[in-house]
Order: structure tokens, then C-alpha cells, then sequence
DNA sequence: CCTTGAGCTTCCAGTGACTGGAAGCCCTAT
DNA sequence: ATAGGGCTTCCAGTCACTGGAAGCTCAAGG
């Protein structure tokens, strides 16, 4: 396969798919022409890669995750360990982004949003500790 | 004041705040010296974007806001409209992340975390449709 | 007066995970 | 022979910093 059709079948753009072989997720066969070619595990990594950023996991973590799975000795605990703590990285930002939410809909809500230049949103970025318009 | 001071009294560390200047959010003074000499109005803006960046407003959002704080003929609704923006890119992204979350943490709970090769977050990640482990 | 050390300056490079674009080779069809 | 699309490499840019090196300035202590 070329990298065009692995694009297609695995859903990653041929940059993306190139950009992981610099960084030596995978590493393609090369046809005499020097074209990448690419077989069905290296296909199926990229799958694989694909799914996992789709979780969010780092490709460092993706890295970690397919050694592992390559790994026939590997013991799961090594694996859900990444998935926790990558999980708890997940409820950290959600909190951060949940706490921002709540600020600015509250600043949104208060702002009358016209022609006036009066606003409750300025008013808090500028340090007030209450303001109105 | 010198850098120092202005990164104590604002909590922007002093590489962010030249960072500031480099990309034009900021225009301190120079003392003779070649330091750069902040006043309180330079402060107060240092404040602002950092309380802007606190709630996630992108660098750019922040160069827009401080303009219009500092533009008396601005429209509260413009204001407005750059946060609704964010706050439905915040939404976004916890939709994003939430869903996350949701697909990990079913799979941290089916992986029985053990000295065993076999597990279901790897068996997702590969494409099978269900897997035990 | 000299030294020491902290604070300031600039400039360059690296982060994460791509993404865009340029220049140029290869392959197939017409 | 040519036109196009796909492939190659390499370089630069994204975002918002952050680290580090080399070197100047300043205040305090001996």
C-alpha cells in the first residue's frame, strides 16, 4: 500500500502518517521508487495510533501503548496504569475548563451585549469586584 | 518599577511579560539603564490579561478585550460576543473531554489491572469490538 | 575600589502534534 | 509528449510560553 490508501483506510492524513515515522512510531518498508509501502500491521498500528489520540493520550503515552501491546510478557497493570493516570488528567482539565464555564457564563449572562460601552465582563478582567451593565 | 516587581505584583513571570511586550499586548518605558521601566497602568494591564488568560481567552481574544477596555466608544456587545465565542469553544471541549472520559474510565473499570498480558483498553485500542481482561 | 551576586538585557532553541507549502521525482493515462 | 496526481524531502509556522547562554547593571559588603 501507498501512503495515500493507508490514509484513507486508517482515517490519518498522509502527513500525520509521516510525521510518525520521523518520530519512529512505525517504520514502513520502502518500494525501489521510494515510495513508502506500507503492509496490514502498519496499518493496523496506525489504527491503533489513531484510536489512542482519539482518547487523548500523548504520543508518548501511544508509544508506551504499543510497546505494550506488541509485548506479549506485559501485564495489564502497566497498561491501566497510563489509562488512570491519563484519566485523571482528563478530570483535571474538564475541572479547570468547568470553573472557566462557570466564570464567563456569569460574566455573559450579566453583560447586556448593546451599544453601550458599560460591561460587566471588562469590569471583572480589569479587577472590580462588581460592575454592571 | 523593573521587571521583577511588576511579575511579583501581577504573578506573570518576567519571560511572559517581555514575551508580552515582543508580541505588542504591552509598550513599558526604558529607564536609562536599558531596564524596562513599567508604570501602574502597565500593571493594571498585565492583571487584566492575566486574569483573561485565567479564563482561557486565547492571545488574540486578549489583545482585542484590552483594546476595547481602553476604547471609550466600544459596544458592549462586542465584548460580549468574543465570550459567548469562548464559553461555546469551553463547551466544546468538555463535550470533548467528557466523552473521553467516558469511553477510559469504562475501560480502566473492565481492566482488571493484573500481572496478566490480557486487557481490554489494549483490545479497544486495536480495534476489537469487545474484549475481556 | 573591588568583588560578589542578583537582576536585568537580548537572542536562540525547544515544547506538542501536527500542518502548510515549495521544489522536485514518479507513474499512469491520453 | 504531456498533463495530472501522488509521492518524496525539507523548511517554516502554529500557540503561548519556557529554558538557557552570554553579557551588562546595580547594590551591598569588605
Amino acid at each position: 500500500m501507498n501512503i495515500g490508501e493507508v490514509a484513507d483506510r486508517s482515517g490519518i492524513p498522509p502527513k500525520t502518517i509521516r510525521y510518525y515515522e520521523d518520530i519512529g512510531l512505525i517504520r514502513p518498508q520502502r518500494s525501489d521508487n521510494g515510495y513508502r509501502a506500507f503492509r496490514e500491521t502498519d496499518l493496523h498500528k496506525l489504527a491503533f495510533l489513531g484510536r489512542a489520540r482519539a482518547l487523548g493520550f500523548s504520543i508518548e503515552d501511544c508509544r508506551v501503548l504499543l510497546s505494550l501491546y506488541e509485548d506479549e510478557t506485559r501485564e495489564s497493570a502497566q497498561v491501566k496504569a497510563i489509562a488512570e493516570e491519563h484519566l485523571s488528567a482528563i478530570d483535571h482539565k474538564i475541572a479547570q475548563l468547568r470553573e472557566m464555564r462557570e466564570t464567563l457564563s456569569h460574566l455573559v449572562d450579566a453583560c447586556h451585549g448593546d451599544h453601550r460601552p458599560d460591561c460587566p465582563i471588562l469590569g471583572e478582567l480589569s479587577g472590580a469586584l462588581a460592575s454592571q451593565g
